[in-house]
DNA sequence: TTATGATTCAAACGAACGTATGAATCACGA
DNA sequence: TCGTGATTCATACGTTCGTTTGAATCATAA
């Protein structure tokens, strides 16, 4: 058998359309253009992948079974060393957003592409992308929500799995690095490169993240409460 | 002129491709779909919008024009109640992303259809799309910034701006209801109609954007601190 | 009633899409 | 060295895409 070649070929449009889906999305991306940017033949894609669908889910798998693998070992990891003390809500938060955050570094896992077309592809639409990950998360989750259950007893399930979700929304949004609205603008923050920019990202986000899932609980029917704000 | 069936039209494409772009995204929804839905000719788009494009960014100013009018509105309107005395964070949140969960329940400007579009938007990679909607967003994005900076004298500019765009990620995360790793599944959750769902939803993610944008500022090169969680 | 400009309509345009085909080319075990 | 299965290749298929066209139809002012 001649795996060399084919190996080869297979990389190479994974990495294409890793870069071409986070660049313009899944039904932005066409065929021809993954396959001219991977310098294979057009129907290459077919022939290793089936479909254009099967190409976006072996995209992310590539990247996903390694992530939540050491997602699980992490929090498996911290457990026993816990005993049957409960986790700290930092250590839960850190092993499901930063064990996702470090990627960033490691080109060999698809560093920021990955994590960008992840953050992006959080919000599409397409039903085939969600079911997938849907799938492809469904035994993680339930280990950490689970966690943080057990980390915060006087909070209400329903309360944490919102903040969960918000937590979600912050880093995908944040990871995606689109920044619609261009709220963050290079020139009033700091001179500073992209490199530095993702090495400060990650303690910012975290902050921000654990102070959301330690906020007061809300008042239901009333306005916002306000307690005075005291930060650094 | 025939004004009346010119508008009618209008505002059934307007009507269609709202629904069809909140739920199928920008490049998954086609002409034919649109015309198809709103019950009109092929034609008509290219006949009142110019273009897909052009539809969709009308799309958005039908909405958005509004929405920071009002934003701006509110905020004027609590500087002057201020005086010279710096607003409370929690009222420069509830202004901006308040002022945006509010629409939810006003049907008259888009409902949660609307409020999904746009959160699924944020993300979308179309570079016409995050220009147009810089444009639209920039004033009242810089008078927000202005405002919070004021009211949080002692925390570095940088720091603000950043979780101004956590929050705003959280949020469109939240409001783009798609929740693709199924974190919130409704029977773990409680008994509840979407109807309750969308109530609760506006202090639970506002009690968030509060406590992440309160949190303690990060510590560089260090890992995530911990202080002992209080809530409740 | 007629003229006029706005709107709607059916039909078609060329381009791009994802996929399929069958022959050519390759690596490698016998 | 030859045969075989894996892979690559050029090419084409049928469909759908956004847009355009020119005639038909409408509402209104004169």
């Amino acid at each position: 058998m001649a795996e060399v070649r084919n190996i080869d070929t297979r990389e190479r449009i994974l990495d294409a359309a890793e870069r071409l889906f986070m660049a313009h999305g899944y039904e932005g991306t066409s065929m021809r253009q993954i396959t001219g940017d991977a310098a294979v033949n057009l129907a290459a894609v077919n022939y290793h992948f089936g479909s254009k669908e099967s190409l976006m889910q072996e995209v992310f798998r590539r990247r996903l079974d390694w992530l939540n693998e050491e997602r699980m070992r992490v929090l498996n990891e911290m457990e026993q060393a816990a005993g049957d003390n409960p986790l700290k809500p930092s250590q839960i938060v850190d092993g499901f957003f930063g064990t996702l955050l470090r990627m960033a570094d490691d080109k060999e896992r698809g560093g920021v592409t990955f994590l960008r077309l992840l953050g992006r592809t959080l919000t599409e639409p397409s039903e085939f992308i969600r079911t997938f990950l849907a799938d492809e998360y469904a035994g993680v989750m339930e280990r950490y929500k689970a966690a943080l259950f057990k980390a915060l007893p006087d909070v209400p399930k329903a309360e944490i799995v919102w903040r969960f979700h918000f937590m979600l929304g912050a880093t995908s949004y944040a990871i995606a690095g689109t920044d619609a609205l261009r709220v963050v603008t290079d020139w009033q923050i700091e001179a500073s490169d992209t490199v530095d920019r993702t090495d400060r990202l990650v303690p910012r986000l975290m902050s921000f993240l654990l102070g959301g899932l330690r906020a007061p609980l809300p008042q239901f029917g009333s306005p916002a409460e306000d307690a005075d704000v005291k930060v650094a």
